[in-house]
DNA sequence: GCGACAG
DNA sequence: ATCTTGTCGC
């Protein structure tokens, strides 16, 4: 059982109502559940206090950090679901937003590299491109992704998929706090096995700077990895004023033929992204800056790594992470077993 | 009750 | 993200 809800549609609603705003009318939408609790529910909740701080101990401190889905460390416990607009605290986002908000300033937004400024990207030979696939029933357990094709051929030169333990929940605008870990993970071991396959560019699953705090997972993941990333959304991220309305609606339908474009302006009059229509889709794709790529060689390296609508890089990283979890799910279970075996049921009638 | 909902 | 077969169309 959990404070704030049940799981489900309960919970604490749109977890982005938490943004610093003073727009009238908008205070409805922030989350209700915590906001006039007795006090903070765990570390996170308390402003991002450094745990083993030496702050007055609460006497809920060990169960709590069990409550904070976006705290390292968080196993969620058994049978606990977390869904949709549920799962974390305003206390846990807030220190994440704080994060994301002071990652951001490493974020590089113009072209870093030669092969960039060539008209057919001379000079670029790998691609990458990352994805997380999820099992239906399970809220632990995903397969990570990373794969290297080669440009301009996109073949498939390098594919790295594996089994992680995933403990942040979904939350619109915190997708990397979820992802982000492992992504980073491969791209090391990708350096420490085959640092000559080490991609040019990678291509990500989600936005860039087309993001709440223009910073997405595109941008995480190529600040801590300092590769130049792009982010590829398959639906549109609403902010800013950007919304998938009528006018959005005529705005693809404009996009007549392939590599048409229209850019995501923001309430601010500065471009977040840009609407692409790729391949034949009527449905487009939407693309942001991660990290060392500028806006403009984003779309134009996108459109050329697309066969499909889906760009084959991710293309390949999605299809690759879902089967390794199909055949994983066919295979007999094995357990290493280390040592003599001991009893491992009917203990509790000793 | 309504809005928002990257993956 | 995932649940899901066939079906209609190019
Ligand atoms: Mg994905």
């Amino acid at each position: 059982m959990r404070p704030g809800g049940g799981g489900g549609s309960g919970g604490h609603g749109n977890h982005e109502g938490l943004r610093a705003r003073g727009a009238p009318g908008r205070d409805r939408l922030r989350p209700r559940a915590w906001a006039g609790a007795a006090g903070p529910c765990c570390a996170a909740c308390r402003g991002g206090t450094p745990r083993g701080s030496p702050s007055p101990p609460s006497p809920r401190g060990p169960l709590v950090r069990l409550l904070c889905p976006l705290e390292p460390g968080f196993v969620r416990p058994v049978g606990l679901r977390v869904g949709r607009g549920s799962g974390a605290h305003p206390g846990a986002l807030r220190s994440s937003g704080s994060e994301q908000a002071r990652l951001k300033g490493g974020v590089v937004r113009e072209d870093t590299e030669e092969w960039q400024k060539e008209p057919s990207f001379a000079g670029l030979e790998r691609v990458g491109g990352v994805d997380l696939s999820y099992i239906k029933g399970d809220d632990s357990r995903a397969c990570a992704s990373l794969v290297v094709l080669s440009y301009p051929g996109l073949e498939v030169l390098y594919e790295d998929c594996r089994m992680v333990a995933v403990s942040a929940p979904y939350v619109a605008g915190f997708l990397a706090f979820r992802e982000v870990p492992f992504l980073v993970e491969a791209v090391q071991r990708l350096q420490q096995e085959e640092p000559r396959l080490k991609p040019q560019v990678l291509l990500v699953d989600g936005n860039g700077l087309l993001h709440h705090r223009g910073f997405g997972v595109a941008c995480h993941l190529g600040v801590l990895t300092d590769l130049p990333c792009i982010g590829v959304a398959k639906n549109l991220l609403q902010v800013d004023g950007l919304a998938r309305d009528e006018l959005h609606r005529e705005q693809i339908r404009s996009l007549q033929r392939e590599g048409d474009t229209f850019p995501l302006t923001g309430t601010s009059g500065s471009v977040l992204g840009m609407a692409l229509r790729s391949c034949n889709s009527s449905k487009p794709l939407y693309i942001s800056v991660g990290h060392r790529v500028c806006l403009e060689t984003a779309v134009r390296l996108v459109q050329s790594c697309c066969r499909y609508r889906i760009p084959e890089p991710i293309r390949q990283a999605d299809i690759r992470s879902r089967e390794y979890i199909r055949k994983q799910m066919c295979s007999p279970v094995k357990v290493p077993s280390s040592g003599p075996e001991r009893e491992e049921k009917a203990e509790v009638d000793d």
